[in-house]
DNA sequence: TCATTAAATTGTT
DNA sequence: AACAATTTAATGA
């Protein structure tokens, strides 16, 4: 099931609706915008394929256009630690792109996904050219710091029905997941992998986030009512 | 397009 | 972990 580097066999040209999924074309000017355009790839990921691995030489800056992606890293004695999922608008890998430093962690596909990659060459020649998308990637670090901080949080919380919510709350951020919007598309199954619980555990406790207003649940995903009452739950015990 | 069947997902124990 | 119920996707007329 799980193979690997899918980008880079089945690459192709993005479709218009795939470049519409791509947050940053529109902050840039239009020959900034066209040569983005121009080299822009798309490939699809299969479950368990991987976009990137540890070690490896960086070759893009990635993107979901469809789909999820998980994103972990492997600690000395052999367990892998999951960091968060990556689902459609989010982009990463701007810190080894930057430095044209190997990946430092792996990232993986949850379900059958549209990865969009931008080569690191042309990644540098927009931070050379445009001052859009230079805001776009420092928003970015930005926003993601304080996700990581956050999760850091998240991990000391015992309590399931928090460690949910919170996990939940941070896959809707509009800023580094504009795909998202009101609609999350994620099972139950996949959100228990990512948060790293049982799936009648977290099953329960998205009945208790339904019950409470802060959103329904849907076949095939979750959509959010109160997104405020979502981070709330920090101080709920129980 | 509709009806039937298979597969995926959810709710519950 | 296993099961039944529900929803979606796939198939073929």
């Amino acid at each position: 099931m799980s193979t690997d580097l899918s980008l880079h066999h089945r690459r192709r040209a993005p479709t218009p609706a795939e470049m519409a999924a791509i947050p940053w074309l529109a902050l840039l000017g239009a020959n900034e915008r066209e040569r983005a355009e121009h080299e822009l790839k798309v490939g699809d990921a299969l479950t368990g394929d991987f976009v990137c691995r540890i070690g490896r030489p960086v070759t893009y800056w990635f993107g979901v256009v469809d789909g999820l992606l998980k994103m972990s890293s492997d600690s000395p004695d052999g367990h892998s630690m999951t960091f968060t999922g990556v689902p459609p608008g989010g982009w990463f890998g701007e810190g080894t792109a930057l430095k044209r430093e190997p990946y430092r962690y792996n990232i993986q596909a949850l379900r059958k996904s549209v990865v969009a990659g931008l080569p690191v060459d042309t990644f540098h020649w927009l931070l050379d050219h445009s001052i859009g998308f230079n805001r776009f990637v420092m928003n970015q670090l930005n926003e993601r710091l304080g996700q990581f901080i956050a999760a850091r949080e998240i991990d000391r919380m015992a309590n399931p029905e928090v460690r949910v919510a919170r996990s939940l709350a941070a896959l809707f951020n509009p800023v580094l997941y504009p795909g998202v919007g009101e609609l999350l598309r994620i099972t139950q199954q996949e959100l228990a992998y990512l948060v790293g619980l049982s799936r009648q555990r977290v099953n329960e406790a998205l009945t208790a986030l339904a019950t409470q207003g802060a959103i329904r649940v849907e076949y095939g995903g979750l959509r959010v009512l109160d997104l405020t009452a979502l981070r709330a739950n920090v101080f709920q015990t129980s």
